[in-house]
DNA sequence: GTCTATACGAGGATAGAC
DNA sequence: GTCTATCCTCGTATAGAC
């Protein structure tokens, strides 16, 4: 199994490629938050390649178990669609966005199989949101024009974009709860 | 005045920053493309961050250039919509976002300066969309739920999220087209 | 304006001791 | 598993000739 000190580059690790990027964070700036030399990071993950690769596939697979979670809670559609969108927000009080956001930007330069990983990430989220639109849809509690798929892309474009637009705001976090939530509650809520 | 090498090089620089973002461009990757030696770039451009500065200010001032083309033209205002989500069509046919985005994930390690300049594009941007919306409302065309504002900022975080979206799509532009404008339609098109 | 040459540091990665 | 030491490459930047 993992060692504790692979889960604590991986937990630094990730906290700088959802800051700064694939290209902008080092073995030398992991090494230094972690105490240890980065010779020593190569014992655990031979490459960065190797390493960003377990990282994607790491909240990929976070990302399945909290939408299983929140499609398996109690709470309303309209709810669920809000606990998805809190996911989202609860990122960015680390200025954090989405991972697979940030690695779409660098997409260019990443190796095929991280690209690999990020477009199954977002084959999977579009998916999840789209069946849960389509049971509001069929409950006719919304309505999704033109079809719930399209919406879905388009609600996950929006929660990305927002992060996104959110950083260059003095409160990253206001503003991102103050277009979206209200946004959200406008089109999705119970009329 | 800007020579003509000058113009060459922000050309072949903003394509690299708009593709690969800031850290994973450099000066020797614009050399080969232009022609010279990677020592000339810096008599036109002192340093990295110099460059990128008015590879901005640059990227503004046509933003604001376009809109104000589109504002002025005959077009209605579902139309000047269109055309606003044209802006960002156009980019992805060359793998292209918007310069802004690409770099508000490059946010972090950017420069005070540069950062300024991605604030105000967005708040340009931003204002001149609302401005759009607002008409709209006025002339009942469309009903921007809960505030024109908010509806611009929330357009504006779905393009971008979509650029950012398709590029990891087989068919960057057809992902971009097939998400986008049949939302714009079903959302602003006249009833 | 553009060139060659070069300084200097950073980043990724490996070898081998402990 | 972690260390020191080292290699090699790349990136930014400067000096000075042409």
């Amino acid at each position: 199994m993992a060692s504790e000190t692979s889960q604590k580059i991986l937990a630094v690790a990730e906290d700088m490629v959802r800051n700064r990027g694939y290209s902008a964070f080092s073995y030398a700036d992991i090494s230094q938050q972690v105490g240890i030399r980065k010779a020593s990071i190569h014992y655990h993950f031979p490459t960065k390649d190797a390493l960003v690769r377990e990282l994607v596939q790491r909240y990929r697979e976070g990302m399945a178990r909290q939408c299983h979670w929140i499609a398996t809670s109690n709470a309303s559609l309209s709810q669920q669609l809000i606990q998805f969108a809190n996911l989202y927000r609860q990122g960015m009080a680390q200025d954090q966005i989405c991972m697979c956001a940030m690695l779409s930007a660098d997409f260019a330069i990443l190796p095929e199989p991280i690209q690999a990983e990020i477009q199954a990430f977002f084959r999977e989220t579009v998916a999840w949101l789209t069946a849960l639109l389509q049971q509001g849809q069929d409950a006719q509690i919304w309505d999704c024009k033109p079809s719930v798929e399209q919406e879905a892309q388009g609600l996950i474009a929006m929660l990305q974009g927002a992060q996104l637009l959110a950083r260059s705001a003095e409160n990253s976090i206001d503003a991102f709860e103050q277009v979206m939530y209200p946004l959200l509650s406008a089109k999705f809520s119970r009329g």
